[in-house]
RNA sequence: AGCCCGUUGGUGAAGUGGCUCAACACACUGCGUUCUCAGCGCAGCAUUCACGGGUUCGAACCCCGUACGGGUUACCA
């Protein structure tokens, strides 16, 4: 039998990093063993569900190199791939549950759950559904649907014994039995529970490693018992570890750019995002960082996966990206950072635009920081600051300088970055200046700030016209 | 409150009883790269593995307890 795995988010529009790293996981562990990656929509809560989340969720994964093996987009023959398109396949199971006496309909209204919950406030118990409605006869039930009540469906959960779980990651977990409340399998506008849409659809879709979040784990039992009411054999679980923010809490909006796609729009690379990633949670055997998807799909192996939460950093992702923006060659970094310039270019050469993006090339975090990099390069108004002035007066030196630069400059045919390095040298000799004294006046002469790229660069961006005009 | 899980430097982590007075990477700090920022190179950065007991000739690694952190206990997923 073929490894299945699925990565089952709702479909909200909003790419959690937290949930992307399950699906990296989800691939890979599909992939490394030659087998499916399948995509399920969990809308069973019909509130969350937003227009287009479908798609977005296809986008993100492409982006991120990771193909879908089936989904609702590119169904195969385990569809439809969207909870909410196969309610009558829950409600078949569920009946047969009850049928079979694994569970039972209930009749209690919110309002009465409600005031069960307060009683065990009071009393300070943790509340749990005593099961009343187990007890219901036949002629109850029968005259309560009748009647038009709304029901639920529940699981019965033993009352006595203990159930383990098996988990790759975690091991065995044991937990008793009397703990478990009879959940609610199947709710009274007629969708199923997560919990049971899930049993069910991962036993039908033939999946057979289930990988998720570890805040699924002290629930796994539950599931286990589904299995054992339906006699399906159990799929192997991984339960991952969390992502938490600096703050140590679970990672959210709130503490840092946690979505895919904020840190897309920043301009970080998806893989280097899915590299940072898979490296929350999991280390490879052999001392490596940098991987390819496919050099992924060969080293990853669940059985390394770590058992304590990973805390988000973002510089670390930074030093990911920066080494894959280097990696990149010239004309897919140029399409990748030109639509973050957003300065008026519309006067200027291609030529001139490529120049000034590829000085940056090796020492971009992520793409957004062009924009400011670049800034001295789109400044009508020089402005000196009151300490570059200072400077400027320091020594008698500097107007020397200047002035040979102006000459220099002024004698230079060609406008290229070969000769501008040789100006440099020319009225160094000239001068006799050196180090600060020779680069640091012309450089706060033209751009009116002491930082910036390589001199000559500089001047050669800055052009000829605007550099013997503010020499002057 | 019950139950489940976790705890190696600021961060990701290696480590599964002796080769570890704890690898590697990020961050940080210092030095160099005949100007700056960045980049790059080099160096420094846990006498110690939450704490306390125990097992052992020997423990970060095994056992017990404590503390702390997180998760869960929904007609959310």
């Amino acid at each position: 039998m073929s490894t299945r795995t699925r990565f089952a988010p709702s479909p909200t529009g909003f790419m959690h990093i937290g949930n992307l790293r399950t699906a990296i996981f989800e691939y890979l562990v599909a992939k490394h063993n030659g087998g499916e990656f399948i995509l399920r929509i969990e809308d069973t809560d019909q509130n969350r569900k937003v227009e287009g989340a479908i798609d977005f969720i296809y986008n993100t994964l492409k982006l991120c190199h990771m193909d879908i093996d089936e989904g609702p987009n590119n169904a195969g023959k385990y569809g439809p791939y969207i909870q909410s398109e196969r309610l009558d396949i829950y409600k078949k199971y569920a009946e047969w549950l009850v049928e079979e006496g694994h569970a039972y309909y209930c009749f209690c209204t919110k309002e009465t759950l409600e005031e069960m919950r307060k009683l065990c406030d009071a009393r300070k118990v943790p509340f749990m559904y005593d099961g009343r409605c187990s007890n219901l006869s036949k002629e109850e039930i029968e005259e309560k649907i009748k009647n038009g009540e709304k029901y639920v469906i529940r699981q019965k959960m033993p009352k006595y014994g203990y159930s383990i779980v098996h988990d790759v990651v975690y091991g065995d977990v044991k937990v008793e039995n009397k703990i478990l409340e009879d959940q609610i399998l199947l709710k009274s506008d007629g969708y199923p529970t997560y919990n049971f849409a899930n049993v069910v659809d991962d036993h039908l879709m033939g999946i057979t490693h289930v990988i998720r979040g570890n805040e699924y784990l002290a629930q796994t039992p539950k599931y286990n018992l589904l299995y054992e009411a339906f006699g399906w054999e159990a799929p192997t679980y991984i339960h991952v570890p969390m992502v938490l923010g600096s703050d140590g809490n679970k990672l959210s909006k709130r503490n840092g750019d946690a979505s895919f796609m904020d840190l897309y729009n920043e301009g970080y690379l998806p893989s280097a995002i899915v590299n940072y990633l898979v490296l929350l949670g999991w280390s490879p055997k052999e001392n490596q960082e940098l991987f390819t998807m496919d050099e992924l799909i060969q080293a990853f192996d669940e059985k390394r996966i770590s058992k304590s939460p990973a805390t988000y950093d973002i510089k670390k992702l930074q030093w990911f990206n920066q080494k894959y923006i280097k990696n990149l060659k010239d004309d897919e970094y140029l399409e990748f950072i030109r639509p973050f310039l957003t300065h008026d270019v519309s006067d200027k050469s291609e030529e001139w635009i490529n120049k000034l993006l590829l000085i940056y090339k090796d020492h971009l975090s992520y793409g957004k920081e062009i924009d400011e990099l670049v800034n001295i390069f789109f400044n009508d108004e020089i402005n000196i600051s009151k300490e570059n002035e200072e400077f400027l007066n320091s020594d008698e030196i500097i107007p020397t300088v200047i002035n040979a630069y102006r000459e220099e400059i002024s004698n230079l045919d060609d406008w290229t970055i070969e000769n501008l390095a040789e100006v440099i040298n020319k009225v160094k000799e000239k001068t006799g200046a050196k180090g600060k004294l020779l680069y640091m006046p012309i450089r706060i002469k033209i751009s009116g700030v002491e930082h910036g790229p390589e001199l000559p660069d500089e001047l050669y961006l800055i052009g000829k016209e605007k550099v013997t005009q503010r020499l002057s």
